[in-house]
DNA sequence: GTTGACCCAGAACAAATAGTCGGGTAGTAT
DNA sequence: ATACTACCCGACTATTTGTTCTGGGTCAAC
């Protein structure tokens, strides 16, 4: 199949993006097809059937307003890729922001939201500061089988939740948690150490407040 | 008017959140009334309209779809909220990441950007980097108007951009951006200096590609 | 008790919306 | 020439979807 694109195809596409950025919901035919500026909602048709073909879009049959871009589609518009944000999780289980402690204790959450691929902690605590990591940020953590040291990690001791920087290397202790403050020392590995995510976003203090 | 929020209302709120997460656009009544698990409608728009009432939510009259989840909304579920990310913020000028680098320097970009509420700039360079601010790195800037001392903000010098940690203190320089890293010197502040905005939320590298 | 807020049942209605049918034009490749 | 693709026109239909109506039940506040 020919994956170019035209450009009343890129058009329609952008126009999409567009109403989606400025409404929150995608368009419908007749809106899109006002955009176009035609007279037929037969060329919409036409148009996101293409798009649909090339794997830059998805359609829900029969469905309102049901137009969701695909990665691919924000690959070719050269846009950031809202998807992700909209749905940095997989499962259904609601995302709750829990509060974890910085001296690495007392967390009296249940096991269910680490099986979650992506969520979100409230950071107390000023061992990270260093790594701009301040009490009451909240950062958003993924699951991750593998960890490359140097990452921030949230680490599991002995069902006590903590982040902090994880770090190998070929000096003793070899493997060991890194605060990122000197107040504090490192914590060697043990086997009741495990890692459960990385730290991929870091929401500073405020950020709640930055919509409106 | 009554602020507070029924179990009810928030279940509606959760199951509207939910369905845009999964699908990339809002429910219809049909479908939102089915989650709720009750046998008519009329629930539903009872519902949505002590939510809009409330602003949690905004519709669009007789649109299919339409209900889009206001900042209150977000800030209920505890959930990040995904209008800024969206753009639903102010103009409809598509954000864009733009490439910034980490020596103050070299940034082509129009200044239409600036103009947002809220925007992503990707960071070049090892100048914060004991801020938590690695190169390659993603961060979110809000546009602001008053500054504190230790935030991290977006500085205009010149006409170049630049992410430093801004300090104001009682010891010479007084004012001036520092850079979280030793290898390089503070910048005192000079009339040709302009702060544009805060840093808000760190995304680090890796943050793209945790979706899908 | 009475009231009112909140929530639900069941049905009918009206508007919005997606999809269809039968064409037409322009360009381009075969 | 012929065929093919991309795009469009105009009118129509079928379905989805939002809205309205009448009524009932529960629970807490007054």
């Amino acid at each position: 199949m020919d994956k170019r694109i035209t450009k009343r195809q890129k058009d329609l596409l952008s126009i999409v993006y567009k109403h989606i950025i400025d409404t929150g919901y995608p368009p419908t035919f007749e809106e899109m097809r006002e955009c176009l500026g035609v007279s037929s909602n037969q060329s919409v048709v036409d148009l996101l059937s293409k798009l649909e073909e090339k794997s830059f879009i998805k359609r829900t049959e029969s469905a309102a307003r049901s137009v969701a871009i695909l990665p691919l589609g924000y690959e070719l518009l050269g846009k950031p890729p809202l998807a992700p944000f909209l749905g940095v999780t997989t499962a259904g289980i609601p995302i709750e922001p829990i509060e974890i402690s910085g001296e690495w204790q007392q967390v009296s959450q249940d096991a269910a939201l680490l099986r979650e691929e992506v969520f979100l902690l409230k950071i107390r605590g000023d061992s990270m500061i260093n790594a701009g990591i301040d009490d009451g940020d909240v950062v958003l953590v993924k699951s991750e089988k593998e960890f490359v040291s140097g990452h921030i990690v949230l680490a599991d001791i002995d069902g006590e939740k903590t982040v902090k920087r994880f770090i190998s290397d070929d000096k003793p202790p070899y493997v060991y948690l890194k605060p990122e403050n000197p107040k504090y020392s490192v914590i060697p590995a043990t086997d009741k150490m495990r890692l459960v995510g990385r730290v991929i976003s870091v929401l500073k203090d405020g950020y709640w407040k930055s919509a409106k």
